[in-house]
DNA sequence: CTTCAACCTGGAGCGCACTCCAGGTCAAGC
DNA sequence: GCTTGACCTGGAGTGCGCTCCAGGTTGAAG
């Protein structure tokens, strides 16, 4: 069940090594387990952090923005309803980047279908 | 009808002067006209290039990527069928990128629905 | 016991896309 | 003619998010 080396962490995120040490370092990740010798031991909710980090930031959430989220999160259940608010917050960009993105992806296709008959414009 | 001001120009495409300085200075922008005191002009056309400047921002591409299609565009009309191999390239990254923001967005939804009813997690 | 790939640390470096600055010029309105 | 705000240039600086490096340690396999 529980304790995933690095690389394994790393395969099971989408974070590179380097960006798994990166999140300890700046306090995104803490209390990482290690092994007596000093390597670090993923745990499953250490992994599922990982899975929503990849979701915030995947939706273009700022790394301050995740450190902020989960120092509520550290700090105890009474957050709950912050977080919860970051979180809608943050839904709502999504979905206003989305409109943008369908947007603008149909003036590319617009674009596109110009290349594709007569004679291009340009 | 044609004759913009670099602040009108801003304002319709929507980037800052800095960056509008910027694009020319890197070669994306190209024989923008000036006023005898040096002072820039754009014209029509130049404000459709900024709005397709701004729809491949806006989907992602990089400003490499977007010197190329402009100098393709300059090497004339032979080059056409390239610059629609790179737009059809780049919409389809554009397509593969809006499903991965839609399940990341899923995603989100479902974690905010943890915090909704009973006592949420973490 | 040896080997060797995976791991460790602290810190420097990088790529991207701007953004800001100093110091000067231009031109419309009073 | 003077003021004032928009504009000019070249070049330095910024913010973000990693990514790379040197030099050393660990531990499973053979």
């Amino acid at each position: 069940m529980s304790g995933y080396a690095p690389s394994e962490a790393a395969r099971r995120s989408g974070f590179s090594l380097d960006t798994l040490r990166y999140y300890e370092k700046i306090g995104l990740l803490s209390d990482i387990g290690r092994t007596s010798g000093g390597r670090r031991v993923f745990t499953d909710d250490d992994l599922s952090w990982l899975l929503l980090f990849r979701c915030l930031r995947d939706t273009g959430m700022p790394i301050a923005e995740m450190c902020r989220y989960a120092e509520l999160a550290r700090a105890g259940e009474h957050t709950a309803g912050e977080r919860q608010a970051l979180l809608e917050r943050h839904a709502e960009r999504v979905e206003e980047q989305m409109r943008l993105l369908r947007r603008q992806y149909d003036h590319l296709r617009e674009k596109i279908r110009f290349y594709e008959r007569p004679t291009g414009p340009e």
